[in-house]
RNA sequence: GGGCGCUUAGCUCAGCUGGUUCAGAGCGUCUGCCUUACAAGCAGAGGGUCGGGGGUUCGAAUCCCUCAGCGCCCACCA
């Protein structure tokens, strides 16, 4: 047998099972007759690397897959990356600027050339992490959302839904992230509260209006200064009103009736505007006056549709002021706002300011700069049909939430949807499949200088001419159907140009549950009708609009069926004082460090530990440690047992035999509560269940019970027995903690090379009343133990010195009647004999199980005085509570009303108060 | 402005459709032990009128109302 150390580390035991794992492949699946269980990874970003919400969320997923495998099914988890266009895009312009590159100056394939040897080099790290954490993934199964298959899904669904007109092309207000110069979908962009100014703006009202003079007669509250009559307007934005083309009123606005059919002046700018009236406009907001600025926001727009306002955009892509406005050409937004302000100031344009907190969008992936609502085209994916499509299955329980409370947030969100922005102007990501027709050639433009052309193309209704085809080829076809009056133009009149634009990275993720199994290219193949519907997907809720209800429409599109089964939200990872990790905090710790310093059993553990089911969890290192520690005590055990002696000569004391029947009714019953809290999800209390098993009843009581004296041998079938249960004990905490219950599971047994405890598949037996009995019995005699424990504790009595124990009056028939459990009672409690008796000696010290009870000889050990005070002090605690009980026994409401059954129970609980009085009225009287 | 959730021991949380002495667990704290697997350990102990108030009921941590505090999501009020 092998030598172990006194301690255990993890580091060699950990990199020489996930070799042994990877190298036999028992991380691979196939389709084949068991039932399968799946499981997608949420692809990371391709370039990230690992941090604490990764480790959480794969965590999970591998303890799911593992007990899966321990179950018997046919467990398969599917690992990849997602592209993150946005995110892997901005991180190759940077890199590229540090070079002192431009990303305008290159050309498309130029910048892929960059973006594809970033991703070669820094792809994968995360994957490579986490089998540091033990994920047991399928690896050969790693998939790309740009990799051949996943987009050419991506295309074929684009075309797809073109084709059934669910996409569309359109001229809308959007969001524009001018620093990543990409419009974002309404669910990336994030509000944040900001504390900002009010701007209080004089618009002059034009000498053109008529009736220049007005009276004060009215509600009317007019302004007025040596310039002449002016219109109050507050605003945020002081440096849109070279956009502005209107002001607003409400026509019911009794305070501005004066300004009715009137034009202002634009201050600064000088152009003359109409004032327009519409409900829209809150009469108790600022003076009631609305500059109405239809380029540059999304209420103004509207305004300007109903109003046919001209649309005056002042703005650049890059956020800088553009050539329409009269002014400030060039200058960015933001100095513009600052700059603006000074000359109203100047001018004595500016009435006052006043600080103001409102909400300002940022980009979800780029929270510095602000973003942009800026009118252009752009492909939008009608959600009208995913909603309806999506939601039944969630409110219908088919596809389950937990927590369950997400289904409220998921219904609230589809039954308001707006439709979805696919289209990014990107070029890391899957280029839209539409082709436009160009009657002019471009054959001597770089294609890189078109990139702007796209987005605000037809911005002034200009028509577009363009198809959706998967291949260029079939492009010129459907180009000739759509468009007859091309065959008409001589050869090279007209080119088709493809979109330069990327699809949102979403539309590629929304797919992954099909698009893995290759569902969308070879529909109805083994792998799709073998493994979809998956499972059960692992995830944040902070995605749940993002990803999670983008899946389950496209799994009822494309699928007809659900994607997964089972959603599980994990929480967001926070410091012990419950702030949020993060890289300017500090406070966010290495995981591959905790790994490094605990052990993945141990991180594993820590983090299981602090993840209630749907709650944040509240990481803090010290559980790593107790993680680690349980690991050197599962370690230990095993050294305990290891290290007996064996005999096939003594026959197994009666006593063994009642503990192992004992621990095997106990492991079988707090297994089958596992089980229970696995289907509940609730996997910190199955880890805890596990521990407890381990270390309070295993540890703690079992190997207590049947550990030969020292320096004798034990029993062989004992020894037998233990190992057999040990081997269970590896089963139930092996999800949790792979590493450990592998190493020690290839100890218990010779095993082959190949064999290995996470696919050797593990029940146990179904727990009988018998069970339940003993299970009983045993927790009333370590209850005895206790008691005597508790007495050595307090008299400061060695636990070497023998004592004995009395057992008084009909506590007799109790467990120490049966010869088994006196005996192990004997051994724990350190005991020379056990006697029954009628009523206690003096100089006992006595305690009670329940209403048995038992005394211990102490001689002068005891402290009269102190005995009978607390032997007081109880009798008066439990006269109260009988009192109580009287008192409820004695309502005949409660008598009448109650289930027989709990009245019963309550004339139980006073007989045993009062028997329980009798025995502590009995020591106070043995006292003297 | 709407919606959802939370408040139980020093900390983090369990307590399902009201009734087993139901007020629990882990960690922490305190006390005693280097007992021949483990001091990353063992044994023992203390600790909460279940956020406040009201109601329903024979009976409420559990159901209802209300107040307070906290958190999250959604929303076009400049």
């Amino acid at each position: 047998m092998v030598e172990l150390a006194t301690k255990y580390s993890p580091a060699e035991v950990e990199a020489k099972w996930y070799e042994y794992w990877t190298k036999h492949k028992l991380f691979a699946s196939k389709p084949d007759g068991r039932e399968p269980y799946t499981i997608v990874i949420p692809p990371p970003n391709v370039t990230g690397v690992l941090h604490m919400g990764h480790m959480l969320n794969n965590t999970i997923q591998d303890i799911l897959i593992r007990k899966a495998r321990l179950d018997g099914k046919n467990a398969c988890w599917v690992p990849g990356t997602d592209h993150a266009s946005i995110a892997t895009e901005a991180k190759v312009v940077n890199r590229l600027a540090e070079q002192g590159i431009k990303k305008r100056d290159l050309t498309r394939e130029e910048f892929l050339k960059h973006a594809w040897a970033w991703t070669e080099e820094h792809g994968g790290i995360i994957l490579k992490q986490l089998r540091k954490l033990g994920a047991s993934c399928d690896w050969d199964r790693t998939a790309f959302t740009m990799d051949e298959k996943r987009s050419e899904s991506v295309l074929k669904v684009f075309c797809d839904l073109y084709d059934k007109g669910l996409i569309y092309r359109g001229l809308r207000m959007v969001n524009w992230d001018p620093k990543a110069q990409t419009v974002l979908s309404t669910e990336e962009v994030i509000y944040r509260d900001e504390k900002s100014k009010l701007y209080y703006l004089k618009y002059y009202i034009s000498e053109n209006s008529e009736n220049s003079e007005f009276s004060e007669n009215s509600e009317n509250v007019i302004h007025k200064d040596s310039k002449g009559y002016y219109a109050v307007v507050a605003t945020t934005r002081p440096e849109t009103i070279m956009g502005d083309t209107a002001m607003c009123i409400n026509p019911k606005d009794p305070k501005n009736q004066w300004l009715r059919g009137k034009k202002v002046i634009v201050p600064l700018v000088g152009r003359v505007i109409p004032v327009i009236e519409d409900r829209y406009v809150d009469i108790e907001f600022g003076t009631g006056c609305l500059k109405v600025t239809p380029a540059h926001d999304v209420n103004d727009y509207q305004l300007g549709k109903t109003h046919n306002l001209e649309t005056i955009d002042i703005f650049n892509p890059d956020g800088t002021i553009s050539e329409q406005s009269p002014l400030y050409v060039g200058m960015d937004r933001m100095d513009c706002r600052k700059q603006i302000a000074k000359d109203l100031e100047a001018a004595g344009l500016l009435e006052k300011v006043e600080d103001y907190e409102n909400k300002v969008g940022y980009s979800e992936r780029n929270q510095d700069t602000a973003v942009e609502p800026r009118l252009c085209k752009q492909w939008f994916l009608s959600m009208k049909h995913m909603a309806d499509i999506a939601l039944p299955p969630v409110l219908e329980g088919k596809l389950k939430f937990h927590p369950t409370k997400y289904v409220t947030t998921y219904r609230n969100w589809l039954e308001n949807i707006q439709d979805w922005c696919i289209s990014r102007q990107l070029w890391w990501g899957h280029r839209i499949p539409a082709y436009f027709i160009e009657t002019q050639p471009l054959s001597d433009s770089p294609e890189g200088e078109r990139k702007e052309a796209s987005p605000r193309g037809g911005l002034e209704g200009v028509e577009e001419r363009f198809v959706v085809a998967l291949t260029e080829e079939e492009a010129y076809k459907k180009a000739l159907e759509k468009y007859p009056e091309l065959k008409a133009l001589p050869q090279g009149a007209w080119v088709l140009h493809r979109d330069e634009d990327a699809l949102d990275t979403w539309f590629s993720s929304w797919l992954w549950p099909i698009s893995l199994f290759d569902g969308i290219n070879n529909p109805g193949n083994e792998e799709i009708s073998y493994y979809y519907p998956t499972s059960d997907l692992v995830t944040g809720p902070d995605i749940i609009f993002f990803w999670v209800a983008r899946m389950i429409m496209a799994g009822e599109e494309y699928m007809g069926d659900i994607p997964f089964r089972n959603v599980y939200f994990t929480g967001i990872v926070r410091d012990k004082l419950g702030r949020k990790m993060s890289k300017s905090l500090g406070n966010s710790p290495d995981p591959l460090k905790l790994i490094e310093d605990y052990g993945a059993d141990g991180v594993r553990m820590g983090m299981m530990l602090a993840a209630p089911a749907g709650n944040d969890i509240l990481f803090d290192e010290a559980l790593c440690q107790q993680g680690a520690a349980f690991c050197n005590k599962i370690w230990n055990a095993f050294r305990l047992v290891k290290g007996w002696e064996v005999s096939t000569d003594i026959a197994q004391p009666e006593a063994n035999a009642t503990s192992i029947k004992w621990m095997q009714a106990k492991l079988g019953d707090t297994y089958a509560e596992i089980n229970d809290l696995y289907s509940k999800y609730r996997l910190n209390e199955a880890l805890m269940a596990a521990f407890k098993l381990f270390t309070d009843e295993f540890s703690g009581w079992y190997l207590e019970m049947i550990k030969p004296a020292y320096g004798s041998p034990i029993d062989k079938k004992t020894l037998d027995a233990t190992l057999d249960i040990f081997d269970q004990l590896l089963h139930i905490i092996h999800p949790f903690m792979p590493f450990i219950t592998e190493e020690l599971w290839q100890h218990i047994a010779e095993r082959k090379e190949g064999e290995s405890l996470m696919v050797s598949v593990f029940k146990t037996a179904e727990p009988t009343a018998e069970d339940a009995k003993l299970i009983a019995q045993v927790e009333e005699m370590k209850q005895i133990v206790s008691g005597v424990r508790a007495i050595r504790q307090s008299k400061n009595i060695s636990p070497r010195e023998p004592l004995v124990l009395q057992v008084v009056g009909a506590a007799k028939n109790g467990v120490t009647s049966i010869p088994a459990l006196s005996a192990i009672i004997e051994k724990l409690a350190g005991l020379e004999k056990i006697e029954n008796v009628a009523e206690k000696g003096e100089g006992t010290q006595a305690f009670l199980v329940g209403t048995d009870e038992y005394a211990v000889p102490l001689g002068s050990l005891i402290d009269a005085d102190a005995e009978r005070t607390k032997a007081e002090t109880e009798i008066k605690r439990l006269q109260g509570f009988m009192a109580g009980i009287e008192k409820k026994l004695q309502n005949e409401r409660f008598v009448q009303n109650a289930p027989a059954q709990v009245v019963e129970l309550e004339r139980k609980k006073l007989a045993d108060a009062q028997s329980k009085i009798a025995a502590l009225e009995a020591t106070i009287k043995a006292l003297g």
